[in-house]
DNA sequence: TATGAATGAGAATTCATTCAT
DNA sequence: AATGAATGAATTCTCATTCAT
């Protein structure tokens, strides 16, 4: 039976299965049959749309990412100094999360996947993000702190984040994103303050 | 050719080999073949230490964390209150995993293995030492903040970390230990005083 | 070289080749791969139509059984008397065999196969006949032999000819089954008559 | 901790575990460290006795149906005429069976063992006692059955018996050897009769 | 263009056999 | 002579990718 819908309702159904299958069983655990699966297509189709499998989650993580990012970018323009953007970039950065779905998890799975190719673009990614933070804890320190210790501050927001999001969608139930928000931002300011007046 | 070496030295060196790989390469991405290659012993005598893959991971990842929490549980007994032992039990933490040299990306590397297994040991290994510093964090703001919000906390504090770490002996070459642990713990007090105070 | 027959036909030739297979080399003995070049497909391709080497020597077995049996249902079905029946289904078992060529060697074979549920399923099937003519047996002598006695005729006829094809089939050249079949029945009434008068 | 029993004690042990181990999981399910841990003895202290796992077979083999033969054969001597030397053979095969244990097993769970060399010598082992008889059925009919009628009658009884007393020993609890004996006995008088009388 | 069967390179694991002690 | 750890070839099964239809 011949699949008639246009390619790009095929290919939107597509992506949304990668990213739910690639999101529960991870880069390794996800077959490209288990994907195509549950886009109700063929095995071979999919590469009508992808040239493999590691091409397509990384244009899924690049696409995920990217929104982000513009989210965060977009955010980040209204903030008026380096405290307002960094707490702007997290509450912009947490919504997109939320709105996405699994997407923490497949980016905490996808850290150190076994190919060389994903892991460098997952820490590529997440590492840009982790340096656009730290650039604000610099100047938050008015260019005080080390190189080391602001890039630092940033893995550290960019990691915090990154595990505490993903523990807490994998709770049963997870709480309403109306209930995490606030904490994050709490927990942010916090940090942003300790950042400020340690030492 | 036989290798004829001492079975405590040729344990040791299998011991160490899978560490090195399953750091490197992730429980999925490492191979019992990589893992034997690299500890210069046949596939086959992989089997005569360990029942299987996954039983090694898991015994790596039991014995490491096993380390940590006894140094963690070690130096937080030296703490008179929830700040006190937060601090310690961050820089326990922090100078075992240096200690240990690439067990961050082991961890990491695992949060979600496509092995239900795995991922369960992991994620149960580090949700206990998160919940862990949530009780410190408990303490430190008198009950008077959520289980969700102190949960949290204590899961940030733990991914920051991991993230951190991970990142910064991903780099080349990786910064002496006597630098990362001052940083580290600047941060850490930051966050602390930065949970007290908000809100 | 893609192979491109159609599914059934490749599904026909993998069928006959696990038979041989078998047949010739006993489960153990055979391995998937020995099957699959029989059947002139590749290795992985035996999974798309057996989920396991287990299930495929089973479903064959079964299959092959299941011929059996149903001939020999059909044949008894013409029998007036307990005497007739055994004639009847031996004669029948015997042709089917013949027909279906080395089965006898597949049962022998496996009757004691290491994988329990491969004995298991040998066990009952070749119990199955056994018990079917051991209630001729039973009749034969209208009850007045033990169960013990009734059971072991019933073993030993289907042990006889199943031991007996399994000679035939072996020599080089194998006589042509229009010699065996009148020998095989004779034997049959001999048994059939020695039983009766037995005691 | 080394083991300072007389060479012959530990040959005789290892014989008797690897009887009884061949027996209960057949020649493929046995492995050689199966036998050694029934034997109580190391691993490599099977290759001072036997030089392989099949010639340890083999050997059994041998032994076992020599035992057999000879007991046959004796038996036969006290026989005056075929249809005597038959009954007398066959009483002695099976008490030589019942005394031996699992030998019916082994030799029904090796007819078709994936070893070529097992294979053979089994089928020749088993063909030789089938054309023993033969010679008495050949007698018994004053040679007036075709070669192929009196080699099956031998292959018939052999087999018959085989499946018989395979069956009869796998029953839970199995029956004591004094009832399976005269079953045994009215079975093949039986068979003889009914041979005779055939046609 | 969509399909899904076919392919075959690997992966984990077993086990007969060897050999340093 | 006895030991048992070491070896590595062989086995079953998986799955990314290809390609005839």
């Amino acid at each position: 039976m011949r699949n008639t819908q246009s390619s790009s309702l095929r290919r939107q159904r597509l992506i949304e299965a990668a990213h739910q299958v690639f999101s529960d069983l991870g880069y390794e655990g996800a077959t490209v049959a288990s994907i195509t699966a549950r886009a109700q297509i063929a095995t071979g189709s999919f590469y009508r749309y992808f040239p493999s499998k590691e091409a397509c989650f990384l244009d899924l993580l690049d696409t995920l990412y990217g929104e982000l990012m513009r989210a965060v970018l977009a955010a980040r323009a209204r903030g008026k100094d380096a405290e307002e953007k960094l707490l702007l970039s997290v509450e912009a950065a947490v919504t997109s999360f939320l709105a996405q779905g699994p997407l923490a998890r497949l980016v905490a799975s996808s850290r150190h996947g076994a190919q060389p190719a994903v892991r460098a673009r997952v820490q590529t990614v997440a590492g840009e993000m982790a340096r656009l933070l730290a650039r604000d804890f610099d100047e938050l320190a008015d260019g005080s702190r080390s190189p080391l210790e602001v890039l630092a501050a940033g893995q550290f927001l960019v990691g915090g984040l990154e595990t505490l999001l993903d523990g807490v969608l994998a709770e049963e139930p997870p709480p309403p994103p109306g209930d995490i928000l606030p904490v994050v931002r709490r927990l942010t300011i916090g940090m942003i303050g300790g950042f400020r007046n340690a030492r």
